[in-house]
RNA sequence: GGGCUCAUAGCUCAGAGGAUAGAGCAAUCGCCUUCUAAGCGAUCGGUCACAGGUUCGAAUCCUGUUGAGCCCGCCA
């Protein structure tokens, strides 16, 4: 079924040939979804390009095209407007047969992928010791969200967690703890993790200002490294403890990840410099390892180098990076490797790539993208800080959001004066509130900064989890007054489509798949969640508009289905940002 | 000094070669004897930062200017 574009396109290039002769048969028509429901449902500019070419007038092209164009099974009789612009609008018949089709897929018309892709996407990546902070809110959110649109598309997903789990920190955090809490060196949750951030920024403060110091740190990391016991099992013990605390936040949020660490591939990090090596391309400069990059330059206008080995003989993250790559490649088979990272970060990507490239280990056959995205701001649109001026941890964040959602449905339920158990309460604010989280987020183009607000989010009009939630909310709140079990409403149930609303909606149920094909390319889920506000807003005009159980037949079981398949898109396409839905709220 | 990103309605943001630039919020005005008001309709609101250029056509692409944010040798 389905890929209208698709068959309008060929049937256009047909056209094309038909009209003109064989040079046009590469000629692209230019087939887009209108600007305007005046204008039908797709136009086709392709006759004013041609103009030049043809050395004719575009109206008088787009009528040498029509005259060609056989869309009769799928369209109206197309129309010449403007300068030259192709209307084209379906016909109710053709709407109403797609429909019945996606009424009995349970994928909703979204076909799997005829070529599976081996894809890794790399998100979240906090650091072990650290507490998970606003600052890793987008990354673990976005990728999450791109992970189900892909593994829905049918994709072999590897979702990885690169935390950050090896390297300088761990030596000065063992250090510090040697001297004044050594027993949560051997013995599990000595010291509560809150704790341990503390001592982190204590260590922190200690590495920089005391060479001894930063001596012991250094030589503690050379000991970790080289696998001494004690420094590993203190090492685990460390990582095991902020791996519990990490696992709170994704249960809350329902992410999950599979953790390779950069500790993972430290065996690997000699081999990365000696290949380098060997294709010619390592430099020693200052008694650092480095690779000079072509097209960034440092301040004096000399090339800039990628430092994969420091003088001291350590590694950093680059070498993690490329040596990570590289596993990917060679060892995961990848086809494509996906980067959520904050857009500081482009040119690290950007200079890691080249020398991969360089280097011969990114084949032109996989793709790599860093899927960059602005910083969380306050509403004051400076980075989003506590009122002490700390970093907002990831957990206050939503147990606020979940408070306020509480709070909100409290107040609606006393004013309403209904009852409501403390169970579905505490449910209803839960699944709202971190949906609102997420929501907002998404909904939002990622490469700008975004202004970070509770009360918009939360907000019950506007383009906000809540708004939707509703509108799936309503539908089911019809079947329960009417009883009816949409799932035996079967086959049989045709939609009829009368009204300009149901029209309305009906088109727009039947985009799901250009939307969900759309985002798996550009991977933007910001237009996923525009798709399912502008259905949900098509939902409620149809809603006001059009009665359902109190219809005549065969238009109630029409509208019912119509219902039906309207929540069933808003059910999907929410799990695919990683949002449930709720029966009642 | 270089690089990247951004600048669209009072506010928050969509739109990334096509027709008259959209939505939400805010403001103003309507609509609950109807499955529904956490909703729907209407009004108001724009020099798409500025200046050039490419194009049949530019908010969108290119160049420059202004302003903002981020990054730039041994942190990630």
């Amino acid at each position: 079924m389905k890929s209208t574009i698709a068959y309008l396109h060929t049937a256009l290039q047909s056209a094309l040939v038909a009209a003109f002769g064989d040079d046009f048969a590469t000629t692209n028509p230019m087939l887009v979804p209108t600007s305007n429901p005046n204008f039908g449902d797709y136009q086709a500019n392709v006759a004013m390009s041609l103009a030049k070419p043809l050395g004719k007038a575009p109206r008088a092209i787009a009528e040498q095209l029509v005259q060609h164009l056989d869309v009769s099974e799928l369209c109206e009789p197309p129309q010449i407007a403007g300068p030259g612009f192709i209307n084209l609008t379906l016909k109710p018949a053709y709407l109403e047969a797609q429909l019945a089709v996606t009424q009995a897929d349970a994928r909703l018309g979204v076909a799997p992928v005829k070529e599976p892709q081996r894809v890794i996407v790399d998100f979240s990546s906090p650091n072990i010791a650290k507490e998970m902070h606003v600052g890793h809110l987008r990354s673990t959110i976005i990728g999450d969200s791109i992970a189900r649109i892909l593994e829905f598309q049918g994709h072999d997903v590897l979702r990885l967690n690169h935390v950050g789990d090896w390297g300088t920190q761990f030596g000065m955090l063992i250090t510090y703890l040697k001297e004044v809490a050594p027993e949560a060196l051997t013995t599990a949750d000595a010291i509560d993790l809150g704790d341990l951030v503390a001592f982190y920024k204590k260590a922190k403060q200690r590495f920089d200002e005391d060479a001894a110091f930063r001596e012991t740190a250094r030589l503690e990391v050379v000991k970790l490294q080289a696998g001494d016991q004690d420094s590993r099992r203190a090492w685990e013990l460390l990582c095991d403890q902020s791996r519990r605390e990490f696992q709170v936040i994704y249960d809350l949020l329902d992410i999950c990840l599979t953790e390779r660490g950069e500790s993972f591939y430290n065996p690997l990090l000699p081999g990365v410099v000696e290949d380098l090596e060997k294709a010619g391309l390592l430099v020693e400069d200052d008694g650092a390892k480095c690779v000079f990059l072509e097209g960034f330059t440092n301040k004096d206008g000399n090339p800039l180098p990628l430092i994969v080995q420091k003088s001291d003989g350590g590694y950093n993250y680059a070498t993690t990076d490329l040596a990570a790559l590289r596993y990917r490649i060679q060892q995961d088979h990848s086809d494509r490797i996906i980067y959520v990272t904050d857009a500081g970060q482009a040119n690290h990507f950007a200079q890691f790539f080249q020398v991969a490239k360089r280097a011969g280990w990114l084949p032109d056959t996989v793709e790599v993208v860093h899927v960059p995205f602005g910083l969380v701001q306050g509403e004051d649109g400076k980075k989003l800080k506590t009122r002490s001026g700390e970093t907002v941890r990831l957990r206050d964040l939503l147990d606020e959001a979940v408070d306020r959602a509480r709070a909100d449905l409290e107040t609606r339920i006393q004013a309403e004066g209904r009852q409501e158990t403390a169970e579905f309460i505490n449910h209803v604010a839960q699944v709202v509130g971190i949906s609102a989280v997420k929501y907002a987020d998404l909904s939002q183009n990622r490469t700008s900064n975004y202004i970070f607000s509770f009360d918009k989010m939360l907000a019950l009009n506007g383009n906000t989890a809540p708004y939707m939630l509703y509108a799936y909310v309503r539908v089911q709140g019809i079947s329960r007054k009417g009883q009816i079990d949409f799932e035996k409403l079967g086959a049989n149930a045709k939609i009829l489509l009368q009204e300009d609303t149901e029209f309305t909606l009906a088109k727009h149920l039947l985009q799901l798949d250009e939307i969900v094909e759309e985002v798996s390319q550009d991977l933007f889920p910001n237009k996923l969640c525009q798709y399912l506000f502008e259905l949900s807003q098509k939902f409620n005009q149809f809603y006001d508009r059009c009665p359902v159980l109190q219809a005549e037949e065969p238009l109630r079981t029409s509208r019912l289905a119509l219902c039906d398949l309207t929540a069933r898109t808003l059910k999907l396409g929410l799990s695919l940002l990683g949002i449930p839905t709720l029966e009642r709220m």
